[in-house]
DNA sequence: CCCAAATCGATAATGATTATTAATTTTTAA
DNA sequence: TTAAAAATTAATAATCATTATCGATTTGGG
């Protein structure tokens, strides 16, 4: 598994190489206990404060707030989501056409910057 | 401005009253705020406690999350958003086609319920 | 009007996130 | 390499939105 970006610290690596080495769209506490096994010290403070500089940063993106944890994602090209309303997994849908932000917006003076498309359901585990 | 529903009770009329007769996707505390002029001695409780129920039937619906408050909408037609990343203000985004929800993901199993569309960016006061 | 059920206000509890600060790690530059 | 400066961290406390509790109040049916 490999970083992103060099110059990380090394703990800073650990929190960024857990976000992109999963498919779960991991909260923050989700990534800590991941961690923990290799870096024994780390501190919850510590991956909340690196999740807070890699969406500054652009590398990671927040996708939704899910039972009140905020869940994200390493994967930046652009796809959309899909939401179970009963265990609040989260599941990648590429198959999907994220094409050109709608110019309606632009005409009304609205900078878009990204276009999130979300479905919600049940998934396959609990329907 | 009309109620959605009969046989609620005069403080959860307020709530969904507050809700639906503005367009700027409240939060529980903006709402809150709001009916305490008609309302001295409603408590926030309550209005957290009547969005959830208006919420379970389906009469409103959350938007998103944003510095972390839950947004809510009172208009249930299928509709985008756009959310400034600035000043944090919704809009609603009604020049759109949100139909048909794509098929792919019945085939696996997921049983879509409803489907978001939200454009983050600057809004035309803040760009 | 009266009573049972529903709803509410006040308050405490919960839990995620952020801020603080002193200690540790990393980088810089000689 | 090495010592000082800068960046990062662990531990902890603080903040703040939301939820739970529970006794009091309101509401609707008979």
């Amino acid at each position: 598994m490999m970083n992103k970006r060099k110059n990380y610290s090394t703990k800073r690596n650990a929190v960024l190489n857990a976000i992109c080495s999963t498919d779960c769209h991991p909260s923050a506490k989700w990534v800590y206990n991941k961690i923990k096994d290799q870096y024994p010290d780390i501190s919850l403070g510590t991956v909340y404060r690196n999740i807070a500089l890699f969406k500054e940063e652009g590398v990671v993106n927040s996708v939704a707030t899910v039972n009140g944890e905020e869940r994200i994602d390493g994967r930046t090209e652009p796809h959309a989501h899909f939401i179970c309303t009963e265990c609040g997994s989260i599941y990648d849908i590429f198959n999907q056409e994220l094409t050109a932000v709608d110019s309606i917006l632009c005409d009304e003076g609205f900078e878009v910057e990204s276009k999130s498309i979300t479905y919600y359901g049940k998934c396959n585990k609990c329907s």
